[in-house]
DNA sequence: CCGTAAATGTCGTCG
DNA sequence: CGACGACGTTTACGG
């Protein structure tokens, strides 16, 4: 890992064109050979980037270094350093990444092992229930034998409500299957999301993650 | 912003749980208080961060440095430093910001003035035309005064279409307007974003950036 | 402050 | 390698 601070002006020419006029920043340069420019604020975006695999030229223009930075699809990233402040490199060997827990394929796990939990007598017929514009998150059936078709999201938006309605549209074409209710399921739901649910005759059910993971009660609440 | 490079380990608690092991890192602190934590790899995402507004409290435990990074929302990073190899502070000011040019708000510029390029004898009613559910990318009517919803995407996937649907459904309700048919152009379109617009009858039209621009010819591709 | 749409999104996974 | 969906998406923009 090499970092620069430099007083730089910057140019992307790639999927979009880009130009930094001159002013300090900081230059990253790692192991991968991938180059990014940062600003002084926000923790998660640079302002300028090129992602490996990727080149790096250091050249010089009129007694100014000029970095050029180049992937295979051909955009460009051009930096010229018209003063150096900092310039140190550091090894620091390949890092043993990290562990998650909570996203949306836990809660599917967790959901697909209570299906009850949406329902009296509900259960499960299978996890990622492929259909041909994609796995339905889990298919079921309610305490009726009617076959329930739930998505499952952390947050659930409208573009949750599109898929799940998608869904539905093709499973309620087999005959093995019609009808097929749709239940849309996430920590989170977004006013503007129930609202399209509702209208579609979708149910809107609120998931407790700690409730799911036995943490604390098994509480669920339906809508 | 201040450069440090230390074995640490990394523990996030928030929207997720996720902890990283010890291994040297670089840790970026920021002037407006942003904390990211860098492996030497991936020029874009940091491996850990906390982006502003947050607070940064530096503690120590057993002889080793730990850092606490909370947010409003109660999320936490927390950097345990058992060995810090560089630790360096640096002045760089607000930084005057980027240009772009190529994005979408662009096409929409270059395409409205030229609504020819969609069909002969076309033409543009306004831009960003106002429904209760966002704006329209462009109104305007065909050679037959038929009125003409466009939703423009640099890269055309399933949800532009679904977006351009809610629209056409919304318009169409319209006395004035109605019937409202659907153009969905972008410079690339997806296969499965063809034929849900396809079999939707939204028409699809793949835009050359190079030639709206008139750097190149008007050749307009219409599927 | 909430809600929606854009992004050089990036990143994994699966065909 | 392309297509697709998730992401601690983040970020910008309007009401």
């Amino acid at each position: 890992m090499r970092l620069v601070i430099a007083r730089c002006s910057v140019d992307y020419a790639g999927r979009l064109t880009a130009h930094l006029p001159l002013a300090p920043r900081l230059i990253l340069v790692k192991a991968d050979g991938s180059v990014s420019v940062h600003a002084d604020d926000r923790a998660y975006k640079p302002l300028n980037w090129m992602s490996p695999p990727c080149t790096l030229k250091e050249g010089e223009e009129n007694g100014v270094a000029v970095w050029t930075v180049v992937n295979k699809a051909g955009e460009k990233l051009i930096i010229t350093m018209d003063e150096i402040l900092h310039d140190s490199s550091h090894e620091l060997g390949v890092d043993p990444g990290l562990v998650k827990d909570g996203v949306e394929a836990h809660l599917q796990e967790l959901l697909a092992d209570r299906m009850e939990t949406l329902g009296e007598g509900w259960s499960l017929i299978r996890r990622e229930y492929p259909t041909a514009i994609g796995p339905v998150d889990i298919l079921g059936r309610d305490a009726d034998g009617t076959t329930i078709a739930v998505e499952i999201k952390r947050r659930g938006e409208i573009d949750g409500v599109e898929q799940l309605t998608r869904y539905l549209e093709l499973l309620n074409r087999d005959p093995h299957l019609a009808p097929v209710k749709g239940v849309f399921a996430a920590q989170e739901i977004k006013p503007q999301a129930r609202v399209l649910a509702t209208d579609r005759g979708i149910q809107c059910a609120v998931l407790d993650y700690n409730a799911l993971r036995g943490i604390e009660d098994d509480k669920l609440r339906l809508f």
